[in-house]
DNA sequence: TTAAAGTCTATAAATTCAATAGAGTTTATA
DNA sequence: TATAAACTCTATTGAATTTATAGACTTTAA
């Protein structure tokens, strides 16, 4: 994620550098948003990549990608030709986002040694029996995902017109 | 963080594409190595990069840029010439993960509008008040900040020692 | 005075991210 | 059955980031 928080370091290849953020990808944010956009839609028909597009403010192209993907994933489904479009494969309840952040960005976890998908031994602790730092990451890990995969579409929608009903003012 | 994880699907420019995954950078991982192994000679001297660099494998010249950096931000501190190296400036206790992981990589949080440190407004999403999305991320980030602030270096030194002892062998 | 060790500026290579171009395929419907 | 709408797929591009290295400079102990 590209983002400019300028930095006043001394040391030249640090001093103007842009900030990585350990945060989703822009392509996961398009395809949670855009899901959430079909998981309203719910059983109304097939909607058009360009009314996505145009609702979420995604580039319409780089949604074609994404949408596909997620179809691929069985967690959408299309409907080519006219009067075509994307819909939701399964129902609202039984798609999280740790399903989705997954399929798009990768492991959950905050280092690659506590990762249950994409393990990868760690160059740095020569012995993961006695490694002190592994324990916090675990923690993290598990809480994450324990959070991330209650939150379905259908909760996502549920809140979002829950919220929209207690912003309204008022009679 | 750059991974090799390949993945098989139709489309061209992610068939073969390395998944990125939401982690900690290299730099981030090797600050945090550094600053274990210097908690670990708390109060026995400067300690030397090269043996850093040779006993955690880290590049010895990224791990200068990095060691540099963690003194600009006064968890460590230097002793230029003969006999000089680096060492804690603060008590071990008072170094958490919270605050290297900020330093090295930026926002905690998975979303730039649910940081603390490094908010922005997103994009997608119309009306932050009404989004039903923030709200699991905000939770997350929360139990990211209570875990990791937990994690001094202290605690991880303490850990190891633990770990380190039930793992030998039973007289 | 000299060697050891950190400081700093600059740059390079590899990789990733985000986005776009354009041809192909399928389908409803006039 | 022709046409326009809409998804599918391959390919490529540009910019930015990450990771790492080179080399000159400064400080200090002995």
């Amino acid at each position: 994620m590209l983002r400019l928080a300028y930095k006043s370091l001394p040391i030249c290849f640090m001093r103007f550098v842009a900030l990585t953020f350990i945060m989703l990808s822009k392509k996961c944010k398009y395809a949670i948003h855009a899901l959430v956009h079909l998981a309203e839609k719910y059983n109304q028909g097939p909607v058009q990549i360009q009314e996505i597009s145009d609702k979420k403010h995604i580039p319409k192209k780089f949604l074609e990608a994404i949408l596909l993907e997620l179809r691929h994933a069985k967690i959408l489904q299309s409907k080519k030709g006219k009067g075509g479009g994307y819909y939701l494969y399964r129902k609202p309840e039984e798609v999280n986002l740790v399903e989705v952040i997954r399929l798009m960005d990768g492991a959950l976890a905050m280092l690659p040694c506590v990762s249950i998908h994409y393990y990868e031994h760690c160059e740095e602790c020569r012995n993961e029996k006695t490694c002190g730092i592994r324990d916090s990451f675990i923690d993290v890990r598990d809480e994450t995902l324990r959070i991330l995969s209650r939150s379905t579409l259908a909760q996502i929608t549920k809140r979002e017109r829950q919220l929209a009903e207690s912003a309204k003012p008022r009679k």
